[in-house]
RNA sequence: GGAGAAAUGGCAGAGUGGUCGAUUGCGGCAGUCUUGAAAACUGUUGAGGGUUACACCUCCGGGGGUUCGAAUCCCUCUUUCUCCGCCA
């Protein structure tokens, strides 16, 4: 959520960013102010009034200890109607806030200096790449294939227990499904991050304060009965834990990775971009949050980025990295960075993580704060990223790693599978 | 699921109708001492709104009520603890 303080003083600064995204955001940045200057006088009216009820009141508790009841019942009937007063202007007051809440919900972060513009992933920006892209043997299957050819992944059987996008692993498939996650944690572990394991419901404040509630809410699960969400990402647990906290700035920075199942309903898209591993309702992914200073904040992406790299280069899958243009860019988001890894058999890129700053943006729905070194509160700045999603990293090892023989395993994961070679 | 108790500032923990926005301890910050640090001592320190700055207003788990006045009394919800039941 923007900061109405910050948007009273740079007004313009807010509505050539958000043009970044494709938006013209004049009048609704004029309504935000509106609501704001009626929230702010209809309040100082309101405080007005109960002053001077509150002085009444210690005036008549002092009457009342000398004796004079007379004079202090004279009184009391002159607070009978401020209490009128002040309970209009009280309705008056929450109306203008709601209304400034509602009209603050609607608008997604400003897009940083670096976010190209431009108006769908078309626009991104490749800021890098790296892996020699594999010459495939003739007749080179794509991962679905590969999955049923040797086994690893039923899908047919998770459309018969549950439905279309929600596979089942086997055997091979679930082991190193099983290693990767194992690979990725102690990845992260030894990055400095702590590892964590979180619920995968989680409240409807907590979808408030990552952002996926008000404007995200048809792409959660949602438990009806229990009022619960189902995570579309272990961000929205993990930095949750967060929600209220008032920190010191020696704790800052926290890091944070857990790995988590996560399920995305994602309706509307079909076809042979969503086959196989390509898009699922249910996947796994870990995560890494920070919280940082925000000082610190895009040096730390930057590190994110770095560490994301250094996996994927282990991993010797071919990827590239995009700077995300602004109509492309996360509602939340102030800088994103995706990682595509080139599946050669489908010859295409599949994203396979997404790192991002979102700045103070998710720290001011949390109420996220820290006191810094000059004694002032001030609001922290979230990251994270995917280190990693699976499921196209899982593709795209079996589609880059396929010999005529079987697949192969990347090296630094044999380990944690028990085998090197599937066939 | 049933019975009882509780929820207070970053943390711990006093406070049962009127100088209580709240005693105190820890922690934080600043200083003295020290080559430096620790210890000790001194000072300072809740959050939000509002103002150029003051003033002023709100906040003692959430919501509602009683009262001129509520952390304090009443209702309700949530959560935690203890006991019982059920259970991986």
């Amino acid at each position: 959520m923007l900061q109405v303080t910050d948007i009273r003083e740079n007004k313009e600064k807010y509505i050539k960013a958000l043009a970044k995204r494709g938006i013209d955001a004049t009048s609704v940045l004029e309504e935000v102010l509106n609501a704001d200057e009626e929230r702010r006088s209809s309040q100082a009216q309101l405080d007005e009034v109960l002053a001077q009820s509150n002085s009444y009141s210690k005036e008549i508790g002092k009457l009342f200890q000398t004796g004079e009841t007379q004079r202090a019942n004279e009184l009391k009937e002159k607070t009978v109607q401020l209490k009128e007063s002040s309970k209009q202007l009280n309705e008056q007051m929450l109306a203008a806030a709601e209304k400034l809440q509602q009209l603050l919900y609607s608008l997604p972060n400003i897009p940083n200096e670096l976010v190209p513009a431009g108006t769908d992933e078309n626009d991104n920006e490749q800021v890098y790449a790296e892996g020699e892209i594999p010459k495939l043997v003739d007749g080179a299957l794509p991962h679905w294939e590969l999955a049923k050819k040797y086994d690893l992944i039923d899908f047919e059987l998770g459309v018969k227990i549950t439905g279309a996008g929600f596979p089942v692993y086997k055997g091979k498939g679930a082991r190193l499904q099983r290693g990767l996650i194992s690979y990725f944690l102690d990845k992260n572990t030894s990055a400095g991050y702590t590892e964590y394991q979180v619920p995968h419901l989680v409240n409807e404040a907590s979808g408030f304060g990552t952002g996926q509630l008000p404007d995200k809410e048809g792409q959660m699960y949602h438990v009806g009965i229990d009022d619960l969400y189902l995570i579309p990402t272990a961000e929205v647990p993990v930095t949750n834990m967060f929600r209220g906290n008032l920190l010191t700035h020696s704790e800052l920075p926290i890091t944070c990775t857990g790995y988590t199942p996560c399920f995305r309903r994602e309706a509307g898209s079909y076809g042979a971009h969503v086959r196989g591993l390509n898009r699922l309702h249910q996947f796994d992914k870990v995560e890494i949050v920070r919280i940082e200073h925000p000082d610190n904040s895009y040096a730390a992406l930057d590190g994110m980025v770095a560490h994301v790299k250094e996996i994927l280069r282990e991993l010797k899958l071919p990827y590239r990295i995009l700077r995300l243009c602004g109509g492309d860019l996360g509602f939340t988001s102030a800088l994103t960075y995706d990682f595509e890894v080139f599946s050669t058999a489908q010859d295409r890129w599949l994203e396979i993580s997404s790192v991002s700053n979102f700045e103070t943006f998710q720290a001011n729905r949390l109420k996220l704060r820290f006191k810094d070194t000059d004694g002032k509160n001030k609001l922290v700045h979230t990251l994270n990223g995917s280190a990693l999603a699976l499921p196209r990293v899982l593709a795209g090892i079996l589609e880059n790693y396929q010999t005529d023989k079987g697949i192969k395993i990347p090296e630094v994961l044999v380990p944690y599978c028990g085998f090197d070679f599937i066939d």
